[in-house]
DNA sequence: GCCTGGAACGCAAGCGCTTGCAATGGCTTA
DNA sequence: TAAGCCATTGCAAGCGCTTGCGTTCCAGGC
């Protein structure tokens, strides 16, 4: 760090004051001027000035549940690419099994003196002590966004998928191909998505006998929709990819086909899922738009803007593959 | 931020000087001012400083190439897992498109004070500029640790999946089924593990001209697989399950059946290979034996323990699917 | 031509912080 | 007890950077 402003300044033959000013974006120093000292900064291997300068990191906290779910490798690239692109560096913070809670990683990151958050997927439904660390985040005034993850009470800008709209879709494709016994395989009760695709359902008029919690994982997807599968529906909406592709293979283990007799639905639409056995019909979320709203949304708290605390809702599209087929005709003729 | 150290010395009541080594962890200092001159700086609401928040820098960085191949996030929750349970509290850094290179992530982890990093799957064959910051964190004696990214200059220690082996099983595979003319998808040309499946592929006899390196994507495993197929090969082993992925779409689109016409077998039997069209024949790395081995090299240099700068070579394992079956007729009689 | 205004830039003072050095004072050792 | 030592601390010089203000220079109006 040694006579960095003097040596510029020599190099490109100016003083050291024009150099200081270019470094702080400061008025007063021609636009050919600023870009020679620029250069020459690039030229002594010196970073540039947006990158660390002055008082502090641009860090940014991205805070995930998992990454076992595909879903969130890809949001977490979409967001991290954006953030490097505006001269922030991403910290992915993922919970872990043996231990670190959300509630750790804010602390983590508000010591290491991040910029802002961004929490995707979290579960913050939970009525009580989880909420400590956001009202943390608010006090300290630290920009927050949120994905996926309304909190009602807290008012931080929010950017979700519109599970109304997602369960609707869902709900009436199965329909137009004629099934009438629906179910649904939903993440855990706290999880705010699940919750509001489950309220839907039932506003849509379907049984809410036929839905099951599970964890977000293919082994849960496929003990949920074997219960399911058992009770005979014909057609199965997920909250994920990842349960859907264990109701595929519930299904398969009851004896039955896919999608000649049980069709499903995923949710998301991750990366190969037109790869898979059959390949899945499925909601896809607009990740990339999210996710780059998400980043704006941050950085314009960053820079002080005022931002309101509402939730951008993105709207999902059917993604039609050979996951859904006509109901079975039997069942068809059972109702009758 | 004005006139922070004299504020602080004023209230405490020793001169900026003192203050200043305090904030800088300079000797020199009584146990008892130094102690007076934080609480002070917490009094007053300024941050300490990273370094002296006491023991609770229990950082690891984690530096990945990228999150589109699910063996990355799988290995990042295996590794993060372990080091959660020795605790550890994992950074995730990965290169984003826009941005951030490796040296970038390197400069980072060591400013936050990080206790080790972790280095996987990164390109770290490239001769020149690129290993600037190796020698850093060398120099700073940072626990580090290199997984399937071997750097034969440098001795840190390493943990690898055997590649020979991987590739002398995929071959011997292929060949069991009849398939003679044998091609080879790799990743880039620098690529450490891509180059040492090269040097295995043709010392076992196959033919060099049948080897494509291509970006380590389904579309790029798409485009070289579409040269080999169009020159008659009929079964490739691949670098990593996305280009296996890549290389079945190729097949398809040129007419042919998979496994019927052309053999494909991947790399890595990353998550859901079992769920694709046709379910994916793999060579299968152990990551999580991998994972935990890369934690305990780590853990034992944070300790101060003396670990050889050795290549912890893995044995992968064949997982045969459906992707691959015995060679068609006709290519077989066309070689009698 | 001259005057005027403003942009561009350097000078140098000054700010916040670091650091070499010497003063201080408690503690050990002869 | 006296001498010596060394950890601790303040003083003040100095470093790197910022910034108010003055100078220079050029364009355009009179």
């Amino acid at each position: 760090m040694t006579r960095r402003l003097a040596e510029v300044a020599k190099k490109v033959g100016v003083s050291e004051a024009t150099v200081s000013r270019v470094l702080n974006g400061k008025p007063g120093v021609s636009d050919a001027t600023r870009e020679a000292v620029l250069t020459a900064l690039d030229v002594l291997g010196y970073e540039r000035p947006t990158q660390l300068r002055g008082d502090r990191a641009r860090l940014v906290g991205l805070v995930l549940p998992e990454l076992q779910n595909p879903i969130f490798p890809a949001f977490a690239e979409v967001v991290g690419g954006a953030l490097a692109q505006q001269g922030f560096t991403s910290v992915l913070c993922t919970r872990t099994v043996g231990g670190v809670s959300e509630a750790d990683y804010v602390d983590l990151l508000l010591q290491q003196q991040v910029s802002g958050v961004v929490f995707a997927g979290g579960l913050y439904a939970q009525a009580d002590a989880a909420h400590g660390h956001y009202e943390l985040l608010h006090e300290r005034k630290l920009p927050t966004v949120l994905v996926n993850a309304a909190v009602a009470r807290l008012d931080f800008p929010q950017v979700s998928c519109d599970d109304v709209v997602a369960a609707e879709m869902a709900v009436a494709h199965l329909r137009a191909l004629g099934h009438e016994r629906i179910g649904m395989v939903l993440g855990p009760k706290d999880h705010m998505p699940s919750r509001r695709k489950l309220e839907t359902f039932v506003s849509e008029g379907c049984d809410p006998e036929l839905v099951e919690h599970t964890m977000f994982s293919l082994e849960g997807g496929h003990a949920a929709a074997a219960r399911l599968v058992r009770r005979g529906v014909t057609g199965v909406v997920c909250a994920s990819d990842l349960l859907a592709l264990g109701t595929i293979r519930a299904a398969r283990r009851a004896g039955l086909a896919v999608p000649a007799d049980v069709s499903v639905i995923g949710f998301d639409d991750s990366a190969l899922m037109n790869c898979t056995e059959p390949p899945l019909t499925t909601v896809r979320q607009p990740i990339d738009a999210m996710g780059r709203a998400a980043v704006d949304l941050l950085v314009a708290q960053i820079d002080k803007a005022v931002v309101p605390a509402d939730e951008l809702l993105f709207e999902p599209e059917l993604v039609v593959r050979a996951s859904t087929a006509r109901a079975p005709e039997e069942a068809r003729a059972a109702r009758r």
